[in-house]
DNA sequence: CGGCTGATTGATCCCGGTCAAATGAGGTGG
DNA sequence: CCACCTCATTTGACCGGGATCAATCAGCCG
């Protein structure tokens, strides 16, 4: 894990599920089961673990490491559509589909489980909690999509980084991946311009401006917040579509 | 399922979900008698159906008619972050969510039929088509989603306008709203603007050159491609996401 | 006829892209 | 320990795609 194995924490699959809507004991067991059942994979850093036009057969459940989904375009340009963190789920029912649309590829060492289709479905129905818990990540999936084409669409490059920080921050607290206002950040500047659809250069120059206005500390691929309050007012950062907070 | 005679009888919703995943008679047949049994709806022109904030609660199946979802922020910039087509569901088991975190505007005169959380879990349970092709929906909403962010971060003026073109045709075909290349495209300016993230001077004029180009005509709500292989090209467009082929 | 909404055009400006080079931090092999 | 390589970050100079501002025009409706 990034940021040590937490002995007496739950998972992070269950601590995210959780937070999106509220488990019940025999829920979490069930998921627990699950796990233990399924196919525990390892990958190293920079590798991709689809491709578009891959079949896919397996969901996958994600324990520990960064990773994100992109696109390639034939001519070179590359974006980023969203980043995958401990907890989140890539993707129920998936393997209804035969075949990727877009590729997957980690920034970091991974592990994940992977649940093939009787597994997925047996684990789905074990508990109605579960059932509704993996509903609600899909989801708040799709809002999140829906939040990276808003940025993308209306937002200049202040704004974006600053959001993209900020959706980070609150996802990653979530499972416990946050020290104080400071968190692991393992995304090239490259990568990171992918993302918000700027070029590299002027990504530089927007991160300079961030630590110019002393909203944030980035060093050594590590991230500090140094004012929320303000980083999310230059982003207008809203948490409500991360649905987090289990009304 | 559908044999290609009379499918075009079925109504838009069993078109769709038996594009994205075969139905069996036994599934289409429950889709008709929950759209019997589900509380049919209307709305006119530039309503909003859900507004950000509001109780989501119901499971949408829309019949006809064009609607879109969007976000403002606070400044006035707004995102249309999709375009809600006949045959869409909008959203599977949204009543898990407490709130709405994106609004539903309609674009014309809409039908569409609302389905409760009972309701809805009925019909998943009906039958087994029917289900999966309901998480079929999901993903690829949540493609879609993925290429509209590809679409924002990394094409030009010209290509992000011929690749949304594109995309609604095919989406259209699947329900039989075309005749010929053209289809009626109830869309002004200001929201295909708001669509693809430019201003609506700009759409303006990359309209009229894809009209110079000899690829669309669009005059009186009614778009033709005169050239799809061009227009597909110039938008590099590539179909996969969509997921509409059925394998 | 006047008011309204949407499409179109022209002129100007600037945010962010592109090109090019320098700097720095590891990593590796001699 | 140093020479060298690679990858990531940073900086400078210049350019252009698309934004902005401001009219004008075309339907449509009351």
């Amino acid at each position: 894990m990034l940021a040590g194995a937490d002995s007496g924490q739950e998972p992070a699959v269950v601590r995210r599920l959780d937070a999106l809507r509220r488990l019940s004991e025999a829920g979490i067991a069930a998921i627990k089961t699950a796990m233990r059942g399924a196919i525990a994979k390892a990958a190293a850093a920079g590798e991709d673990l689809a491709r578009e036009g891959d079949r896919s057969e397996t969901v996958r459940l994600f324990l520990s490491g960064w990773a994100f989904r992109y696109k390639a375009l034939e001519d070179g340009r590359r974006q980023i559509v969203s980043f995958i963190l401990p907890g989140d789920i890539c993707d129920a029912h998936i393997y209804l589909f035969a075949t990727m649309d877009h590729s997957i590829a980690t920034l970091t060492p991974v592990t994940y489980c992977e649940l093939d289709h009787t597994a997925f479905e047996r684990l789905m129905s074990a508990d109605i909690s579960v059932a509704e818990a993996f509903h609600c990540e899909t989801l708040a999936a799709r809002a999140m999509q829906r939040e990276w084409a808003i940025n993308l669409g209306r937002r200049d490059a202040l704004e974006r980084v600053a959001h993209m920080i900020c959706e980070l921050f609150e996802r990653l607290r979530v499972v416990d991946l946050v020290e104080g206002n400071s968190f692991a950040f393992p995304v090239t500047q490259m990568d990171l311009a992918d993302a918000t659809g700027l070029s590299t250069v002027h990504l530089n120059r927007t991160l300079q401006e961030l630590r110019a206005a002393g909203l944030i500390t980035l060093r050594d691929r590590s991230l500090t917040i140094l004012d929320f309050q303000a980083l999310a007012k230059t982003a207008m950062f809203n948490p409500n579509y991360l649905h987090l907070d289990r009304k």
